[in-house]
DNA sequence: AAAATACATCGTAATATTGCGATAGCGAAA
DNA sequence: TTTCGCTATCGCAATATTACGATGTATTTT
């Protein structure tokens, strides 16, 4: 045991846990949020801005490249990171769909 | 080391990670789901309707009762879990922002 | 009161995540 | 070419999560 049965829910289910999973580290919501504002490419001042050590960086940012929602191209010596508009749009209506209709009014309890 | 260094980052960051991780399994998701699309308040049969065992499935509910999403009363014999609207609405208006303000053409690698 | 039902919690095993030092690989600069 | 800076990956330790059986605690039923 310990690992999670995925097969015992939807492929939806699966896939808004998993993008729910690339986003719940404070390390990646830094991540992106500094990716957001610096709108260009930004490359390895990341480690210095996160304050973590650049081997756990790199992995986290790993993580968002799987989960889709940042790309890297190589700059040179350096590695040019970004958002990817498209999968970060999919995020957004996935939440967005996820969290709308619920009738607020009704807490039965 | 292994615990996550939350005293690097902003309170709205540790938030939102906490908010995501609240999500970041599919029987949570699941959960979410059936109590959203039962509207009144759902107790037991979610062991049924999950697949998990009964041990598992009430871990789950706690989880999401520290998130503050869920909220659960004693009803009898059984308990009564139903979403928590207000912090449901919260959720919604944090990813909300989040994914708000991006500049969705400017992918510059 | 005894048995049954509904949940929560404990204890434990399996697995996953987080974090970092060390090291490897690659392009740039000297 | 040697050296340097940047990033990825490996290997490991610490911690967290997932899952479940067993057990405890109410309440309901018999």
């Amino acid at each position: 045991m310990g690992a999670t049965k995925t097969d015992l829910f939807t492929k939806q289910q699966n896939e808004i846990a998993a993008m729910a999973k690339a986003l719940a580290h404070p390390a990646r919501i830094a991540i992106l949020q500094y990716l957001v504002k610096k709108n260009a490419c930004v490359c390895g001042d990341l480690v210095e801005e996160l304050g973590l050590a650049q081997a756990t960086t790199s992995q986290h940012l790993k993580e968002l490249k799987i989960a889709g929602i940042i790309q890297g191209s190589i700059e040179g010596a350096s590695v040019c990171y970004c958002i990817n508009p498209k999968v970060w749009k999919q995020y957004k209506e996935l939440f967005n769909t996820f969290f709308k209709d619920v009738d607020l009014q009704a807490s039965c309890c």
